[in-house]
DNA sequence: TTATTTTTTTAGACTTGCCTAAAATTATAA
DNA sequence: TTATAATTTTAGGCAAGTCTAAAAAAATAA
């Protein structure tokens, strides 16, 4: 079995795998607030239990052990989400704190029963998808608002950034998952997205546009 | 907030309280599985954190403080148990190592929702009583079968050995929770208790005997 | 291409929680 | 009451995971 701190390492390393081949000590450090030096120590543990590619000074990869392990931290994280929102109500941006601490509970079977307990469901509150079993994971085909060309229309299916913060933005905003959204207009100046919802329109940031993920 | 080898340490200090006015250093050990110079170790950090009373060679207490945080392990512990059997379910004897992990996740809000979502149940599968969010618990007034008098009859309501193995064979003697059984005889040689369940005999040692509570 | 900056690693130290072995204290027995 | 046994504490050490500061390597700029 891996330690905590293992497993925030592994699923830290597989989020980051999403947007770059080989992943940096200062982009791990990065994401889990630590320094630099504490990575390298933990990517070198890792590299010993054969569950990352790494040699000095070349960042590091996921094998494919490593890579088994980590989705199946992402698929309790997610299921226990799914529990939260469903069965305890709790709003989608309140839900990933406590998810946090609840990824590391072990018991596979536990796992397993709490996804059928909740149908088998294929994605989280904020969209993403949860891998099955077997580490299987839906290709998620979702494209950031920012990228997408004007007047094109697609339902919010997923965020790019978890924070709180951002989250209760989209929440005031209305801008949840499962609404239908239809870009009117990028703006050259800013990058600013016009958007149209619920037959009103609005207006948000680059930064925000690059947030939002949505189904066309 | 404390660690998790605190809140194990407050849980088994908590348990052997309900069965000793002041605990031991070697009580601690054996119910922890560690050595004696350990429990001193961290039992004097509990106390600077003023969650227990210690005085050297003295023993350990509770402090009023520390009982509650204690008192809130074994609610998270309880509702998780019931949870799992409930609603997952698990057998009675399958979920303790489960619920050791989960009663560390830490939101008292999502443990109140819990509650809420099972239905403020009283009692965990063993039949141990669930502390309310405010720390007030159900005085047991269970007895062991062992000292209950020949011809008296109650229902199993709690079990004062929580392992897999002593489960199992209750489970396989239909020794569950809620049976009715009447006290028969004990055996004056041994202690072997004779007991009537479903209309049928049968004999269990005082070691077991011990460990099956029931409310009369 | 060389100099400078940035990134990464190494070295050494700290905290938590555990251990063993020895010393101190308390309990028990002769 | 004194000797022996059991319990508890102290002393010193170890592994995990973190940190700071300095050295090494790689990337970037002049």
């Amino acid at each position: 079995m891996n330690t905590l701190a293992e497993e925030n390492y592994l699923k830290a390393i597989y989020k980051l795998s999403l947007t770059a081949r080989n992943v940096s000590t200062n982009q791990i450090a990065a994401e889990l607030a630590t320094k630099a030096s504490s990575v390298t120590d933990m990517v070198r543990k890792l590299a010993d239990k054969a569950l990352v590619n790494y040699a000095r000074y070349q960042g590091v990869s996921l094998t494919k052990t490593g890579e088994k392990v980590a989705l199946n931290i992402v698929r309790r994280h997610r299921l226990w989400e799914h529990f939260l929102v469903e069965k305890l109500h709790f709003k989608w941006h309140e839900v990933h704190e406590m998810a946090e601490e609840m990824e590391h509970i072990s018991s596979t079977e536990l796992i397993n029963r709490l996804d059928a307990f909740m149908g088998y469901p294929t994605r989280d509150p904020h969209g993403d998808p949860i891998p099955d079993c077997d580490g299987n994971i839906k290709a998620s085909a979702l494209k950031p608002i920012s990228i997408v060309k004007a007047n094109t229309s697609g339902v919010i299916s997923g965020v790019g950034d978890h924070t709180t913060s951002f989250l209760q933005y989209l929440e005031q905003q209305k801008l949840t998952i499962g609404k239908r959204v239809t870009i009117k207009e990028i703006i050259g100046y800013d990058n600013t997205v016009i958007l149209e919802m619920d037959n009103k329109q609005l207006q948000i940031s680059r930064e925000v546009a690059n947030n939002i993920l949505i189904a066309i």
